[in-house]
DNA sequence: TATGAATGAGTATTCATTCAT
DNA sequence: CATGAATGAATACTCATTCAT
């Protein structure tokens, strides 16, 4: 039984690590995955050769931060799924709720760089994957409620997801924020039972999703 | 009757300029704001000299870029004005429509660094404030005609805009543009005047937006 | 008919390039081929950027002066094979008056890594192959006029070489010049067909170096 | 009687040293002596914080590794010279049979950093002189015998078994080594008393060997 | 005392920009 | 003018050495 990393680590180590993947996250989702390594160590209040200890390199800090923010974002929906009974009020939530998934998506998708990393490694395809079957099962279970629009699939939520929780920048941090919220009240309405007006194409699927 | 060498010499630089420009659209538009000049360069078929001639800094050709794509976004907004009767219709078909947008809003949005290069240019804020002007027209004419709901602002779509156009990349060319139609589609039902629920905050006005 | 790059250069181009490949000769045959780049660049009296612009990385300089001096080494090995009508004597002068020899070897042998480098090279091989199939022909002659042992093989002859021809340091550059020939004349009498004692093991074939 | 903590210690601290030893004996012969200081404590089984506390830095280790296998050869010197009648066969034993030789002298020279660093040692030169003044030895006696040249030098011999006694790299072991032996018995009959040509210069005396 | 984590100076490499051809 | 070579500052990454556990 060989100990995983996370429980191996000296107790120092172990707060170096996650003070370092709290600094890569809050530093690439403000400039993106290509600041130099050294200001995320010092945000760390770490050496560069600590970071590098812990990371090898660029490609597995930023790997180690979207599989966290992934994590963060699974446990919520499951939790989401414990605690509602309709699926379409779990949906809601899913959406209106996590600000982790803010960071995670907008990180996957700021820079080309950032996607191809995430793209290649099989622990992220995995837990996005998780995340996705979850989310398949609200959409199937709020179309059956009759609260979910019958031409959506759960890839057009992932996109408009991944689209939209996106930080926006405005005037203000509260009117950023404010925005946010705004733009998923917007989205749920669309995506509510009534539509005015048919969708062009046909449902994208969870399978559509990067089928390469 | 031959051209003077001037006249020659201007059309040739001319020339340059568009090849440069295009060039550096689509590439900016690929693979984000910070590719290697002299990437740009070959995609156009000239030298970085040349580049750097017409050109004289990167900020310079991030401006101008973003410059090219708001005009004919401005353009299309008139047209679309002069042509369209309904304001709502305006506004789904400028919202439709624009694929120019997509490209410049991407652009202004990818990355840090070209928000802060175009904020702090004049002249991109300016052909900004002017798109946002006809956009407020449409979004009062709107509202005035019963489709549009009253609890959002223009602020609020240019929001939308500026977080649903985005390039989606990754999975098939189709279904990336298919899911950016769909998208849009969502949100405008979402915005039209039979809201199942109130919006969080307040109308985002185009004032709102990054006075700073 | 695609110009190959030594020819293409632009004139001072061109100069740079030579520049670069004598200075990183004289640098790596004194100090190893780990020597910081910037020292190179510096002794060639062009700044690092002009280095990388020629050479994409250190493995590829060292590379580029392996070549160099092989070529210069089978110059000199066809030059000898033609105006010598004794094989013996042939081998003898080629072994005397290879200085250039003394660089590629002590190059080649002398690090590890370089090593490495140059083996996985096919350019590289090729040379040295032909290079071998000279030293061939001079050890059969020779075998034959009854100047050389019977009991050697070229590939005895290339070690020897090898690792005889190392620059020795010594007290002085002249007694390391003088220790340098008269390590070979010694040899050359070892090798010379009045033999004192057999040989060990059995004769070491050109086929027999590094087979891997 | 079971031993008091102090000498189990040592004996402890002992046994730590001497894996150090060999590793880094080894590890040296193998890639050179600017391996990282981590790769050889793995190779002892200890941390690279043990291996500082025995050797306060590479220049130590480098140091105590080199009068290892001087001591080595100083003993095999001895022992030859006690047992041996007569000097060329001692000298030549010497040659053929110090393995230990081989990898202190491939040690030495392999690198400038290491050169200099045994340069600067008095005890490395001490045990250096104590070898040469045995050698020295030798050579006066098998001249004397008539079975060496009469123009060679102890230098001469030690610039040649310094140059000739390192490992050959590449090749298969077994090709490597035979390849050693047979280079030794080369030089041997290069040097034993009947020349076929006189060599250059004049005999290399061990004072000729880096004075500086 | 042994361990291995942290530090940071040293190097390799890239790329924006300038300038000779 | 167009070109692409040269420059060097910025940044990634490595590894000797120190120090907390």
């Amino acid at each position: 039984m060989t100990a995983d990393p996370e429980t191996t680590l000296r107790a120092d180590a172990r707060r170096n690590r996650d003070q370092i993947l709290a600094a890569a996250k809050n530093i690439f989702a403000m400039s993106g995955p290509e600041v130099p390594m050294e200001e995320i160590a010092r945000a760390a209040g770490v050496g560069v050769g600590t970071l590098y200890r812990r990371f090898p390199d660029r490609d597995a800090l930023v790997r180690a931060v979207a599989m966290d923010n992934f994590e963060r974002v699974l446990i919520d929906a499951r939790v989401i799924a414990e605690e509602e009974t309709s699926s379409w009020r779990a949906l809601e939530r899913l959406l209106r709720q996590s600000v982790e998934l803010q960071l995670s998506v907008q990180l996957a998708m700021v820079s080309h760089r950032a996607l191809v990393i995430l793209k290649s490694d099989p622990e992220v395809r995995r837990l996005r994957d998780e995340i996705l079957s979850v989310l398949d099962g609200f959409v199937d279970g709020a179309k059956a409620e009759g609260k979910l629009r019958d031409d959506v699939g759960a890839g057009d939520i992932a996109i408009l997801f991944a689209t939209l929780l996106r930080q926006m920048r405005a005037k203000s941090p509260e009117v950023a924020e404010m925005a946010a919220r705004r733009c998923v009240g917007i989205m749920i309405d669309g995506l509510s039972a009534r539509p005015g007006s048919a969708l062009p194409g046909r449902p994208i699927t969870s399978g559509d999703l990067d089928p390469d």
